[in-house]
DNA sequence: TTGTATGCGTTATCAC
DNA sequence: GTGATAACGCATACAA
């Protein structure tokens, strides 16, 4: 339309014939204005195609409507999911997104929230890598006590105590998942975890431990593989799991792209989970399920855990006094059959889960 | 740390002992500053904690660090490829990405640029939705006109003509893949194509056309089928497609959720894809890779497309007079068996392929 | 080499 | 109702 260049409150006010306190009372429709005058000032404003400024208002209202979210590694689908319904909700209350990639760098977190802490963002929604050192805890709360809210995502953190979280159930869906594998007959179960100084690693190997102890199956450490987030160690992982002399007839798999790293090993060597080997991988792979590959997964909603975070966020930003909060999101297990393995037969006494006996 | 509250470069410029001119100027490491006074006022700085206020300092430069990337589609993997290659470079030069989703939605759109606008952001690299009624196309310029650079990726935009753009070069990409479909002796070869108005849907389509017309194979209607860009509708194409009296040999995918929901179609009714049909997609899905589904496909890189955007963008923000270009990014072909079928045998004189008589 | 004063585009506090 | 004018935090021409 218009060359709309230099276009400022102060040029409306002129062109107007107002003075720019009034522009400005349009603008964030306050207090009284008498209607004409409005009417005029918005016309002047749609005609030049004027937008007044986000950065001069941040500055002068003190604060911002971007909201940082702070992810380790954009290439896994989990993140999609969770970014997908951050945004959405962020959009709803007119708030930005801005998104920093820490590739579970630690180091990288430290200048990413150097960055944020220079664009006064309004609010941080975080999936820490540095959970460990209590630097990245220490920075957080500093955030969230010179008043940018800080929600935890998935992961919790060393010297973040206090900090609003959303979290799975990951003790109780890992214990379920293998309860199941134990129902269905094994009693060399396996599990491929991550890096063990993450939290839902920490509380997924819990739930496995919990579930052969209640369940009277003894913990072989030989049958416990610590890798990290990634597909490539898993796939490392599995390779030295079959080849114990006594090798696993079930594996539980710490998350997705472990999930992968394992199948992408089976297959490899001819094997096919539910029939040679019993697999339970730890959140759904979608595409698998689409293309007929039946993957039995602990599963959990990321949508859903983004949008509560953004939602627990939006609720500190509106007011500033509210109170902290721990959210749980429940876990369902999904089977589709790849917990089974021939040769391998289902108990009949069934054993415990907390699920069902609650 | 510190309580670093209310700490700005006047304070900073008390505590030191200075004028803010020169604080300013040690935080810019500008100009002629005695060595001296420089240290004492960085030990000021570090020892209160100090960062500069982005948005004062977006306000006074007139200026912003912030890229706007818009794409339509946050579940669609192709776009976090996009997305991770975007985010490295900028990382690399200091900007930071602000994340829009349109779902498909022209209006979206609309309201996301002038977000944007308000924002004034630094650049713009879209992928975009509405590239056929021009209003789109209109803002686009206009950013560029008014100083905000623009790079259209992957789509072509009605009345954005000049705007950089970074498109793979889909004609090309389908042409190769059909022909190696006739090559292996299909003659009812289907297509699955997306929203019509969409360019790279188009020029999909074109290369499929050419391929068939150049090897004498007629084209007929009956087997182009018109989706979206969803899986879902994918899935009732192949759906039609196959309920013909004489169902197509093979048919061609317009893109990767496309190519999942005729996968499904097939796997539901107990269909292979290499065997009982010829199948090629076109982008890559890693993970049926990985778990052994050999689903040929016509490859680009995503994440390459997002860096040499970002990179072009860079370019033109930082030299407002850069020239403006238009970068096309080679597709592959990959091979994995998918694209043959029982009962078609390999032809014996091999068609035409652009690649390799070039 | 350093300091003073002004501007960046808005909002908010006063007056009128 | 409306209008001056001082913030907001920083950069910079101009002086010194």
């Amino acid at each position: 339309m218009s060359i709309a260049s230099k276009m400022n409150i102060r040029e409306i006010a002129r062109l107007a014939g107002v003075s720019v306190a009034t522009v400005s009372r349009v603008i964030n429709n306050s207090e009284s204005v008498k209607p004409a005058t409005r009417e005029r000032v918005q016309a002047v404003m749609t005609e030049n195609n004027y937008v007044p400024s986000a950065t001069a208002r941040d500055l002068s209202f003190q604060r911002s409507e971007v909201v940082a979210v702070v992810v380790p590694d954009l290439k896994n689908p989990f993140f999609y999911g969770l970014i997908e319904g951050i945004t959405r909700v962020a959009e709803k209350n007119h708030y930005q997104v801005l998104i920093f990639n820490t590739n579970e760098d630690a180091q990288k977190e430290y200048q990413v929230l150097e960055t944020i802490r220079q664009r006064n963002a309004a609010g941080i929604l975080i999936t820490a890598t540095g959970v460990r050192d209590g630097h990245t805890g220490a920075m957080l709360k500093e955030f969230q006590a010179s008043g940018t809210p800080v929600v935890l995502i998935d992961r919790f953190v060393e010297g973040g105590e206090g900090l609003d979280t959303v979290m799975a159930d990951n003790e109780a869906g890992s214990y379920e998942a293998v309860c199941e594998l134990i129902r269905q007959g094994h009693e060399r179960i396996a599990i491929i975890a991550g890096e063990k100084t993450l939290s839902p690693v920490y509380e997924r190997e819990l739930g496995y431990r919990r579930a052969l102890t209640e369940n009277g199956v003894k913990i072989r450490s030989m049958y416990i593989a610590y890798g990290n987030q990634m597909a490539d160690r898993s796939y490392s992982c599995m390779k030295r799991l079959l080849s114990l002399s006594k090798p696993p007839t079930a594996v539980f798999c710490g998350n997705n792209q472990m999930s992968l790293g394992a199948l992408r090993y089976l297959i490899e060597n001819g094997m096919v989970a539910g029939k040679d080997i019993g697999i339970v991988g730890f959140d759904d792979i979608d595409v698998l399920n689409d293309v007929g590959i039946p993957l039995s997964v602990v599963d959990r909603s990321e949508k859903e855990m983004g949008r509560k975070a953004m939602e627990m966020l939006v609720r500190h930003m509106k007011d500033r006094d509210a109170q902290s909060a721990h959210v749980s999101v429940p876990t369902r297990l999904i089977l589709r059959g790849s917990e089974k393995a021939d040769g391998v037969e289902p108990r009949t006494r069934k054993p415990g889960n907390r699920r069902r006996d609650t």
